[in-house]
DNA sequence: TTCCAGGCCCATG
DNA sequence: CATGGGCATGGA
């Protein structure tokens, strides 16, 4: 039997799947051994890959469902267009792997994911994320493809209670997830209500959960909301930040570095935000002045790095 | 062993 | 308003 697969042509502006799944803005997909993906978007299961810089192979679900949670309609020249035009930092980011994209995730796991993710590591927060799925999630199936499991309702999680929460390798993370939860599953807060609201206002919503700040709300805002102005400010973007716009100089305090941010990137500040921590994070450009050359020989997503800012 | 990680809460000046 | 300590866990 010739089953027939989605398939998926792109043009124009380059498009890295393997980079964009693995970006630090999604935490439940399974690399397979041929190279392709396993995952959900949202309780369907989805397989994909990229034989070809042009092609993306949907091996489960369909190119709709696909195209919408990878934001391929994202106009990739228009926006970039918006990007300061003499800021070579940005621009030597941005070289550095365009494929990247922001995914439209759904609001809650991504807002929960990142509620878990405070002072961890990428690796860690894959591993909370996928015991919580395993513990509390509801299984799909996946016929070929590794077992899944849904991202937990907040009801469940409330339900759950803080305890199972932290034998999850959660910490003190535990009692933020559980008592946000609750406060959505018992109706204190309106979920749904933060689409309509606009981004100030959002964002002071989010800010009033237990264990969500200014970081976290504006990760959840970009990832989930499609918030694409959300500029979140974590360790790895204060450096780059400290580097490129103020000489390396420690004592800038973190507001000067957040209104630097909201003034200079734009409407879609929350872009040039990833592609600076992509970068930063994987490229090595900020590691030690001497001898970042070895080391940084690791992981270039696309084939080229040059790096260095 | 020490240090650090896609931070936040809360108590002080 | 801004600053500092504390917080759980795990990997480098």
């Amino acid at each position: 039997m010739s089953r027939t697969h989605d398939r998926i042509a792109l043009t124009g502006w380059p498009f890295d799947l393997a980079a964009t799944l693995n970006s630090g803005q999604v935490f439940h997909w399974h690399r397979l051994e041929d190279g392709g993906f396993a995952g959900l978007i949202g309780s369907t299961p989805v397989g994909l890959s990229q034989p070809s810089p042009d092609l993306l192979l949907c091996t489960r679900g369909t190119a709709s469902l696909v195209r919408h949670y990878l934001a391929l309609d994202h106009d990739l020249p228009a926006l970039a267009a918006t990007f300061p035009a003499d800021d070579e930092g940005l621009r030597r980011a941005v070289a550095w792997c365009p494929g990247l994209r922001i995914l439209r995730q759904p609001p809650w796991e991504c807002l929960a994911t990142f509620i878990t993710s405070s002072l961890k590591q990428v690796p860690h927060i894959r591993q909370i994320s996928l015991t919580l799925r395993q513990r509390f999630g509801a299984p799909v199936s996946h016929p070929g493809l590794p077992d899944q499991w849904a991202y937990p309702s907040p009801a469940v999680l409330a339900s759950a209670g803080e305890n199972a929460l932290r034998a999850c390798g959660l910490g003190y993370r535990a009692a933020f997830l559980h008592r946000t939860a609750r406060d959505i599953a018992e109706g204190r807060f309106d979920l749904s209500a933060v689409a309509a609201l606009p981004d100030d206002e959002a964002r002071a919503a989010l800010c009033m959960l237990h264990g969500v700040g200014e970081k976290i709300a504006n990760c959840a805002l970009l990832f989930g909301w499609e918030r694409a102005a959300a500029f979140p400010i974590d360790v790895w973007v204060e450096r780059v930040l400290r580097c490129l716009y103020f000489g390396n100089d420690p004592a800038i305090p973190a507001k000067t570095l957040r209104r630097f941010a909201a003034a200079h990137f734009g409407p879609s500040a929350g872009y040039a935000q990833q592609f600076l921590f992509h970068h930063a994070r994987l490229s090595g450009a900020l590691n030690l002045p001497e001898e970042s050359a070895e080391r940084s020989a690791g992981l270039p997503p696309s084939a080229k790095r040059k790096s260095s800012f």
